[in-house]
DNA sequence: AGCACA
């Protein structure tokens, strides 16, 4: 008789135990698997080192990754903090992976290369595309043009004090540059590209020296710029999460 | 919904 976990959909305990690699799914499955993996990675990283990240555009795979860290508290704390985050307009549902990572186990000596893998994982069935539109936004992911456009904020990580004050609402013009405030005041450049190189269309990270803890970054086009703004937007690069608005023109 | 190792 020991508890019950389940709070309702919550997804605590799953029954799965503890895992190097977290398994996460409810991702958006319009993002390219390139730009989804690095995402992942820049948003991961902060609760440890990553020592892999995957992800399948199969039809079984679709929407899902998993995150390999170097060690179980990292994956743990990414699991409870990241739970719920929204991640390309989606909350993300993070589980402990139900089994060892390939790349775990060929650091422990247990891989075996796949021998008992089920033969019917191929499926070329249903070979219809389905063209009603053209592809929404394979490239720009960028749907939205307001920073505020988030589901509900995870946890302490936006930065914003949505009180019940009512603020004039400026008028938001979207720009392929953005502008980044409130960065820890030691943070260079090298710094930043770290984490804004990591989305498409990124150019350059550009810091004025008589301004710390403010800095410009610049992508190819709005719709790139918008999609790397929310995903780090509120992103803490030190302590303080980071505001990120487009730059006025 | 869907737990793999292009």
């Amino acid at each position: 008789m020991s508890g019950e976990a389940a709070a309702g959909g919550g997804g605590e305990a799953n029954g799965v135990q503890p895992n190097v690699t977290i398994y996460i799914n409810n991702l958006n499955e319009k993002i390219k698997l390139e730009a989804l993996k690095k995402s992942l990675n820049a948003v991961f990283s902060q609760f440890g080192k990553i020592i892999e990240v995957l992800a399948f555009k199969t039809l079984k795979h679709k929407g899902q990754a998993w995150v390999v860290f170097e060690d179980v508290a990292s994956a743990t704390e990414a699991l409870k903090r990241m739970q719920d985050f929204p991640f390309y307009d989606k909350p993300m549902k993070i589980q402990y992976a139900k089994t060892k990572s390939d790349v775990v186990a060929k650091a422990d000596g247990t891989f075996v290369p796949r021998e008992k893998r089920k033969r019917n994982d191929e499926k070329p069935e249903k070979k219809q595309k389905r063209e009603q539109h053209h592809d929404v936004n394979q490239a720009g992911v960028g749907m939205h043009a307001y920073p505020g456009a988030y589901g509900a904020p995870p946890l302490s990580q936006l930065p914003f004090g949505a009180g019940p004050k009512v603020m004039m609402p400026e008028i938001i013009v979207p720009n392929n540059i953005l502008f980044v405030q409130e960065l820890p005041h030691d943070a260079t450049a090298l710094m930043l590209q770290m984490f804004f190189c990591q989305y498409p269309g990124f150019k350059e990270v550009r810091m004025i020296e008589a301004k710390p803890g403010i800095a410009f970054v610049e992508y190819g086009d709005e719709g790139q710029a918008t999609a790397a703004m929310n995903l780090l937007q509120g992103f803490k690069i030190k302590e303080n999460p980071m505001r990120i608005t487009y730059a006025k023109k």
